[in-house]
DNA sequence: AAATGAGATGCAGCTAGCGCAACACTAGTG
DNA sequence: CACTAGTGTTGCGCTAGCTGCATCTCATTT
């Protein structure tokens, strides 16, 4: 009786559950999988259900299971897949930039995007010292990440309004500082190109942290250096200014001319002409038949099997 | 009327079908993403279809559509998910010492490990020259690649012989040598503790590749460098060597003991006690005091995987 | 303007996935 | 050793939800 669902399909959302769950909170404990009852049991759905879904899932290869403990763990498609996003190849042009702060000053270095009204990390590099929890894939609330003001920074102040009363949940204010307070530390960041926010998850540390914009001179992620809170108001600044000045370089490596950020004009509002068409004679039949090895061995510069 | 589907579920089959024209080559020039109507084309499948599939896929953060261009691509949530995979846990363990040995020759280096008869690219490093086709997240057979030789070291001859004939299309064996050949090689890759293999896919390079272990003793990746053609057998031999020791402390990193690979005895056969049932209707915390780390990245030998 | 094409949506019919229950299997228990 | 208490898989009717076709809107093109 569902009526006009404004969720995704049943199928997908159930295999998204289980997905969730066996992504667990990453806590190395979970590593060795979960069974089909735990999951059926967490997810308040039919045994049945999840085996058959796992089933599939595994010959999609988004799950894998274990051949000893007969546990299921995500898969390895998983992985390949979010090889060839967009945010992979952001990462891959952020590492050198963010190991490069994470070095300078020993403390741990991220990159982040905004989400919707979450902050993602897409890459964490640990400091030397101290255990350092893994934050890669995990979203957190713009309110509470350090970065959320250098994401936030272009947006104007009603939109910013907007977005903190949406996503605070009720009187946590107290504990990320009024609406004034964000705006005007975002007013901080377009004057001085970084931020420092101590009012975050962390209890022991503070997020220092600045834009990135690419080519159209939009901000598309953040870096952001997580300080140890004993440290003094200079240095803090002082990183601030670093973390800027490589944000910056990164940005221009991105194909953000020195230009200035956000010229009012629209640059090219052309979409794109349509995509040369599949007319040609099928490079790859429905080939339903599928056991057979179709991994084309032509694959000179193409590996665009099936992978 | 199909009858007992080895494949998986049709919605999930078609998800995957479209993520994987999403995926596209990995080319640059699909950054931009695709439209309904050329996925639905390029599949074979109602535009009706694809488009109510897409919004799901949407709304579940698999896919992204470009607010502009109104085009889809992958989304965020497999990065999300990708993130806390092992194979993502892996890469973040194996990151410096692919690095160390691409700075050290100033060759592209990689990690790869074995899925089914396919070697999967988990982590590539460039060297500091040269355009660098990023090979992450890209499956190739394992016949072609480098790593092949390294990953099925452990195997025994008939394995990899049903192995090699499964997955050889036909009359490619020239290229890629005869199984004699192969078999040599992989009793070298035990001896020596690297593989030199210059019959890959790439014309201009060739793969100087060395197993890893777990702390189980079995092979679960592979470091591998892509060495220019034009070097001298000394250099290749003289690499093979330094791969082969990185690899070793990356083992032992992993916590294979220097006791010697694979002893034959089981060690422990016990499967893990069962799971704390979430009995409980609260929210997390399994608690379970395991005490061995145990990750295990064991690699199902499964040929009778579809790909 | 009309024309094209992309993408979304309404609807009827039928398939494929759901729930329930019984099943095989292993591990603990006295 | 049977006996229990877990696990994960499977058979089968029933119906929810997906498929496919047609229609509709909205942009862009001629």
């Amino acid at each position: 009786m569902t009526e006009k669902p404004p969720v995704s399909s049943a199928g997908l959302r159930r295999d998204m559950e289980i997905l969730e769950v066996l992504a667990g909170h990453g806590d190395e404990r979970d590593a060795d999988g979960f069974g089909v009852s735990w999951i059926a049991e967490r997810l308040d759905r039919e045994k049945s259900q999840v085996s058959r879904a796992l089933r599939s899932l595994e010959l999609e290869g988004m799950v894998e299971r274990d051949p000893l403990t007969r546990r299921y763990r995500l898969g390895w498609r998983l992985f390949a897949l979010a090889a060839r996003t967009q945010h992979a190849r952001l990462v891959r042009l952020a590492a050198p930039y963010v190991r490069r702060l994470a070095a300078a000053f020993d403390e741990d270095a991220y990159l982040c995007v905004l989400r919707g009204s979450m902050v993602l990390t897409l890459l964490s590099v640990p400091s030397s010292r101290a255990y350092h929890r893994v934050w890669e894939g995990v979203s957190v609330p713009v309110i509470m990440a350090g970065a959320g003001r250098s994401l936030l920074a272009d947006w104007d102040d009603d939109r910013v309004r907007e977005l903190l009363r949406a996503t605070l949940p009720s009187g946590l204010d107290s504990a990320v500082g009024s609406e004034e307070q964000w705006l005007a530390e975002l007013a901080h960041v377009r004057t001085a190109g970084y931020a420092i926010s101590d009012t975050e998850l962390d209890d022991t540390e503070v997020g220092v942290s600045a834009p990135v914009r690419d080519h159209r001179g939009l901000i598309t992620a953040a870096l952001t250096v997580s300080v140890t809170r004993t440290s003094g108001r200079a240095r803090l600044h002082e990183i601030g200014g670093v973390v800027a000045q490589t944000a910056a370089e990164f940005s221009i490596g991105l194909g953000h001319g020195p230009a200035g950020p956000r010229p009012p004009g629209e640059p090219s509002r052309t979409r794109r002409a349509t995509r040369p068409a599949p007319s040609d004679p099928a490079p790859e039949a429905p080939s339903d038949q599928g056991p057979a090895v179709s991994h084309d061995p032509a694959v000179s510069h193409d590996p665009g099997c099936e992978l």
